[in-house]
DNA sequence: TTCTTCATCTCGAAA
DNA sequence: TTTCGAGGTGAAGAA
């Protein structure tokens, strides 16, 4: 045991093992582990039943919860960040009970055997770094502005309008108003309504004579999408974020 | 050790032990948990990088794989399934290595130092029953059709469009077309472009005199949600999934 | 495969 | 607190 990832770990352990190793583990902030065979029940925004079987368990302590099985990407079940846990035997059956409010939602998970538990001192002063994002595209954009057309002038960035942010307010070379929609990525229908309502509520906010040009910007869009495009007066340019 | 749920686990092991448990984990299609400090670099659709850190990585028998801090839901980097997988030990260090084709994805973990490392024989034979899902609001429309307005009838339930499959298509009692959006919770302006975009597509197909109604059923809707439906002169009815 | 939409979406920012 | 939009969204179902 090491001072900056201190490990405590239990094999087929007694259920009052486990829940005295979780109890400390939450006093210290640890993250806690659990595998074995469990039944899962949640109660909340919707609800959900979960018979007998295998299951990784995770609580971290900043209470989120994640219930995983052998498959799939996202968790069967789980608890988001805020929510407090709570352990506990109950004839000789370990349960773990987590809820929280806004909305008020419940997970219980009750194991008929416990193959494995650990707590793990965490410590990560990291932040991830991402590119390529819709952010980055901007950025592109913004640094040469003749990407979405010749004579295109940026005015504002997130310029709010009743029908929300808009991720690139400016003008073309002929003066007119143009609202400009980023996309990271193929694009289909409701990108292009998203850029419609721009569309609509800038003419009607600027009571403007000429209309407001709107360009969806993506490195493709959906046939839909296309044609829902040119069925509204709505322009295309295809980029990429990189 | 037992038949149903095999658990193998490994307190700060050397990285040849690591892999060795990892290989064999992964030859008869267990799960495999690592903690330690290590970074994370992803290329693929976007590109990331996370400087060193202590952190939880799950790699599962369908090729997920999953890297979590101490906060939040979500995995700080991850690889779907399908993904392959593959463990080796350069300069005294273990090394992950994950690739997926369509879109072209790899992640890499490098670890310092690995605190723990567990093999788990996972068997779930269990599927998971939600209930109050957007199908179950559905259901109770079919059931008692007057819980959208008297008189209406269902006739047909994800008819397929030119712009995506209506949740639900019927008449209501003086004849007219009516087309039904189910939202299970608070709708915001994207579902009122849905149900317009279904609307227009249908009052086009069907080059009915007479104008095709679209109400959104959903428990509320927002502000800006409930002006677009005025605007587009679409109804609301305020109805729980339960 | 691609397309479309649902989701206990999660997450962050802004009002 | 609510609203809104981004996301390496993921996952399911249909074309």
């Amino acid at each position: 045991m090491t001072a900056d990832s201190a490990v405590e770990t239990l094999s087929y352990p007694e259920a009052d093992t486990v829940r005295d190793l979780v109890a400390r583990a939450f006093d210290r902030g640890a993250m806690v582990t659990l595998f074995g065979r469990c039944t899962v029940e949640y109660d909340g925004r919707a609800a959900s039943s979960l018979g007998p079987g295998d299951r990784h368990v995770t609580l971290k302590p900043d209470g989120a919860a994640l219930v995983h099985t052998d498959e799939g990407q996202q968790p069967v079940n789980w608890q988001p960040p805020g929510s407090s846990h709570a352990v506990a035997v109950t004839d000789g059956a370990l349960e773990l009970h987590s809820e929280r409010s806004n909305p008020e939602e419940t997970l219980d998970v009750t194991f008929e055997t416990v193959a494995h538990a650990a707590a793990f001192d965490v410590s990560d002063p990291e932040e991830l770094a991402v590119t390529g994002t819709e952010a980055d595209l901007k950025e592109r954009i913004l640094d040469d502005p003749a990407l979405v057309e010749s004579g295109f002038t940026p005015l504002a960035t997130e310029r709010t309008t009743p029908a929300g942010a808009v991720d690139i307010f400016g003008e073309d070379a002929t003066g007119r108003t143009v609202v400009v929609e980023l996309k990271r990525r193929r694009v289909g229908p409701d990108a292009v309504g998203q850029l419609d309502r721009y569309v609509d509520v800038l003419e009607r906010d600027l009571h403007a004579g000429t209309a407001v040009r709107g360009i969806l910007v993506a490195p493709s869009v959906t046939d839909r999408a296309r044609q829902l495009l040119a069925k509204k007066g709505l322009e295309f340019v295809a980029l990429e974020p990189v």
